[in-house]
DNA sequence: CGGGGGATTGACGTAGCTCAACCCGAGTGG
DNA sequence: CCACTCGGGTTGAGCTACGTCAATCCCCCG
């Protein structure tokens, strides 16, 4: 009654077999912001030290805490990088995508992983070890400058989330999360976008550090405002420009 | 009474003349990890686009939403990275010192400043613009590596940042905060470490995502505890592990 | 000595956390 | 193929950390 929420999901159901062939995905790493700018023989030779591995649904890639030995780029699928807390609660860093890398990278001369890496879908990730990446870094000065690119960008990005958490209430950095996901993952869907990614209550809380319930209220009020339509774990926006007004 | 705060504040009154002079300012330079690794010969010419600048204290150096257009090194000072609420409240991002950077390498490939950037003492920058500091990025491989490395450090830093204003409380973070001033630019003194820098409860309120008067309520606590002493606008660290204690 | 900007402290309001009950849709095994 | 279960989601009722507003204090300056 008064209410409907869309029961029949159309859901992103992303589970294509992933065949991980490294071949294709090498095609596809070529298009990277990472190895832009490298010619083809270039190319071939970088792309050489990294090795394909497949990782299932949930899957641990690496933790926090663990030796950070390996620079991985991710070829399909998605990864969350989070922090563990003290009190068991994890805080999201950040969920990547294909073309995009994680590892020794933001943590260059540290010793140590800081974040815990999980397949956030099932994905393949091709990876090499930091003495190789360093290799590449000072032999192709051009993926150099490029990973300087990616992580300055990466940087504005968590001032941006700085700002948020420091500054606004819940209702707003919800509002800001969703359309920052949009913009990465989203797909037109009948009158709105739907966010290509599995994306609980839970996920939503950790990014942007508040918890469940409070998260489910917000999206529940969202949902009455006629904003977006959820369910189990994904989620679509209807009206981009209502969600926009209330993330500022 | 019972509790006798120092009120005669053997001050950080670091007002030297500061000469800025090129040559002084670009010795010391020599050393910032942005130009390790360069010989002689290389920094002499690197070193030779940069211009020097002299801020009084609490001088603008450049407005959010300004377009970026140059790289500023800091010879001697300090600046004060802000970002500017919708709601007028300050979230500051960093303080910096001598030897480190900011303007358009965080803002790499970005047309606008997210950041305001203030003198918090009176400072010598250093600048270039930002066409002249590609040139050395693409020119001086090592230039743009320990770039690379500083701006994965402050990504790193950023996170840390995140993970306390998400999922601690106010009272940990400023002792996180006060700690990781001391490191940066703590002199032991008496029984404890001065921070060698002006501090008021506005700063540290807008470094840790509180309000001023929390921020006071907090400090009040810690100097009941025999864990800070401070005034006016300074901050004394009596017993590090304490505080360390209570940051987790 | 008087003024002013920072700091402190108190009283009060509230956003968001906690705890707890309940619902619902999707697997799963009998 | 149905019943059960179980993991997510929703909703409600308190509670609390922290923000807000406001008064007062205290250096430090001219």
């Amino acid at each position: 009654m008064g209410e409907r929420r869309r029961t029949s999901p159309v859901e992103p159901v992303t589970i294509s077999p992933l065949s991980c062939s490294i071949d294709e995905q090498r095609r596809r790493l070529g298009q990277a912001p990472f190895f832009r700018g490298l010619g083809d023989a270039d190319l071939e030779e970088v792309l050489a030290v990294f090795a394909p591995r497949h990782y299932p649904d949930s899957a641990p890639i690496h933790h926090a805490g663990a030796e950070a030995t390996r620079l991985s780029v991710i070829a399909a699928g998605m990864v969350k990088l989070a922090r563990p807390t003290r009190d068991g609660q994890d805080v999201v860093l950040d969920i990547l995508g294909p073309g995009e890398s994680f590892g020794s990278l933001a943590e260059l001369g540290d010793a140590a992983h800081r974040e815990t890496a999980t397949a956030h879908t099932q994905c393949c990730i091709l990876s090499t070890t930091s003495g190789a990446f360093h290799r590449i870094l000072t032999h192709y000065p051009a993926v150099a400058l490029a990973a300087l690119e990616i992580v300055a960008g990466r940087l504005r990005e968590s001032h941006d989330t700085i700002e948020q958490v420091s500054a606004y209430p819940v209702e707003h950095r919800v509002a800001a999360t969703l359309l920052k996901l949009a913009d990465r993952a989203g797909t037109p869907e009948g009158a709105g976008i739907l966010i290509e990614m599995p994306l609980s209550r839970q996920d939503l809380a950790d990014m942007t550090g508040a918890t469940v319930e409070t998260v489910s209220r917000v999206m529940s009020e969202f949902r009455r405002a006629g904003l977006v339509e959820s369910g189990r774990r994904w989620i679509a926006i209807r009206d981009r420009d209502g969600l926009a007004a209330i993330a500022g």
